[in-house]
DNA sequence: CATAGTTGTTCAAGCGATTGCACAAACTTA
DNA sequence: TAAGTTTGTGCAATCGCTTGAACAACTATG
């Protein structure tokens, strides 16, 4: 069936080691012999076998994703693709597979997480999104296993991520808001058990202070979803409550939420509230009327370095950096 | 470091194959022994090596996605990641896992597939969106390497795919337009060259003929791309051409084109015409106003069975159908 | 010219499972 | 009780490649 190493070795007139060692370009093969071998290889078009050459070696040359997150919400969130087209990319570039499953709670992120280490199908995990008192980064630790996280986790110590500069990002939006004009800002943050959205509210309220703001106790939502729903209730609650005057500008956590928010401004013909929001992932043209500024997170690098970090480490690069932060930037949304 | 068979059959008091039998439920083997070696086998917590096991029984438990796709498209269509999720879904109630790369055009496509087999890294490979004439389509089939395509191809002799009924979609789109009262529709088709074009254009015909309704041929716009640009630019001339009156419907084939016509809409401040697209891909939410139904081609079940058909066939499952119709249903927009 | 050091190649032992075949023990059957 | 079955287990080859160590053939050195 397909030509294995043993053929080319017979038809070169060499050994099976040889024609290894040439494919690895060792330095203890002459040229001569290179030469002749990679004529072989050419002709018959061979190509290594790549779970032999797993077995033998001990490493798959393929990393796993680990991606835990509910359908509704992969589904317009564009966060995902982006950041496993960085990833892919990275893989490819260093000749690395990528494998993934997505799951749909914790426990079976860690069931994943425990067939691909137990199993060796794969040399490094990279993990989506870091919980708090996350039970896959306990695992892989305690297991000593290669891993990188998308998402600063609690503890970094010895442990290879990337992300953005959360705490900066909700800073600088808010900074920009502030500086527009705007004193009474909202605020609509995300689920508690995630880094991510405390440090976004720290960046906020620290803009806030910095510029001497009070912050409006009942202008601040915190520990709902990343959903439109969510950002939809949370401007209800602001637009129903009378005893106060409304926010000029809402900060949210995500263009879900933002698009939540829009919605509800729109339901009341109301156009003079700028939202931002986080991933810049609304469609160009959805927004009329409204002022819409999304930072966007820049996913596909997230992906690209979080792979990079970890097959760095695997390969054992020198002065691989444990962790990478990813700028974000503002992004002005019209049609 | 690891645990292997080894260890478990010394432990056991057994041989390496009784463990190899016992894992694979072999009905050689008694029942007092499985129990004996089961309880072995939790104790070390022995998990068999992928790799290994893929070298001896020659497969790989492994399929791979070979996607092409431009940057900018991925981003804004959930497509990829929802028909992403129906694959990992049914690759892991059967125990496959799945690899995944993206690429940016046929050739590194094609590539990429002939790493795939030559490499023996896969069992099977999932083609998305056949083209025309699809190169890897030819290769794959040459090579007589298991494969199964979203999308019909031109050709679908011995090949396993897996599609919507585009014909009944718009069928079923423009019926429920005139069970809603409207009789002047409007139809924006998709690039001439792809059988998914045909068929929609057909399903429409074909609806408005079975309710006795006239085509006006100037609400007719066949052969443009599935962009927002080209929905817009109809939509424009609609609006532009004062020698008739407006249709109260359009349908499109896209999201992206129903966009373009809602923007063309808005622009004018009309809201009181129906607009249909393809792949429930916008945003709840974006559409205020206007009434906005979307044909919802459920990527997740294309993905799902796309998996189904290809790894059901690499098990030589008996009475595997050798492609599935997905059906499609409608999706109301609002929030 | 014998000895030591290079250089290039092969040998053979893994890597950790699967599986056809052989064989021993237990059970039928005549 | 001997011969024939059935049942359960082990042996050993195999999958295709990598890699440390051995070795042969040269080249340099004193």
């Amino acid at each position: 069936m397909g030509v294995t190493i043993n053929d080319v070795a017979k038809a070169a007139g060499v050994s099976a080691s040889t024609v290894s060692r040439v494919l690895s370009d060792s330095p203890r093969i002459s040229k001569k012999t290179k030469m002749k071998v990679r004529k072989v290889i050419e002709e018959l078009e061979y190509y290594p076998n790549f779970i032999a050459r797993s077995l033998a070696s001990n490493s798959t040359n393929t990393i796993g994703l680990v991606l835990c997150t509910e359908a509704h919400y992969l589904i317009h969130n564009s966060f995902f693709i982006q950041a496993m087209t960085g990833i892919s990319t990275y893989a490819q570039e260093n000749g690395y597979n990528v494998m993934y499953a997505f799951n749909k709670n914790e426990e079976e992120d860690l069931n994943i997480a425990i067939k691909y280490v137990s199993s060796k199908s794969v040399d490094g995990i990279i993990l989506f999104a870091s919980r708090v008192n996350d039970k896959c980064i306990s695992y892989l630790k305690k297991e000593g296993f290669p891993f990188s996280v998308i998402g600063r986790p609690d503890e970094t110590d010895g442990v290879l991520w990337v992300d953005n500069d959360n705490f900066q990002a909700t800073y600088q939006v808010t900074d920009y808001l502030i500086r527009d004009g705007h004193t009474n800002i909202a605020f609509i943050g995300g689920p508690a058990g995630f880094n991510v959205s405390k440090d976004r509210f720290e960046g906020f309220k620290r803009s806030m202070y910095v510029h001497g703001l009070d912050i409006n106790e009942s202008f601040i939502f915190l520990d709902g979803d990343f959903s439109s729903e969510f950002g939809y209730e949370c401007m209800k609650k602001l637009l129903e409550n009378e005893s106060q005057s409304l926010p000029t500008a809402v900060v949210t956590c995500d263009d879900m939420q933002a698009l939540g928010v829009l919605n509800a401004l729109s339901e009341k013909g109301i156009d003079n509230i700028a939202v931002t929001g986080f991933n810049n992932n609304l469609l160009p043209g959805i927004n009329r009327g409204a002022k819409f500024t999304s930072v966007d997170v820049n996913a596909y690098k997230l992906g690209y370095y979080a792979a990079k970090v970890l097959i760095d480490n695997i390969l054992g690069k020198e002065g691989t950096p444990t962790h990478y932060i990813v700028p974000t930037s503002l992004a002005e949304n019209k049609l």
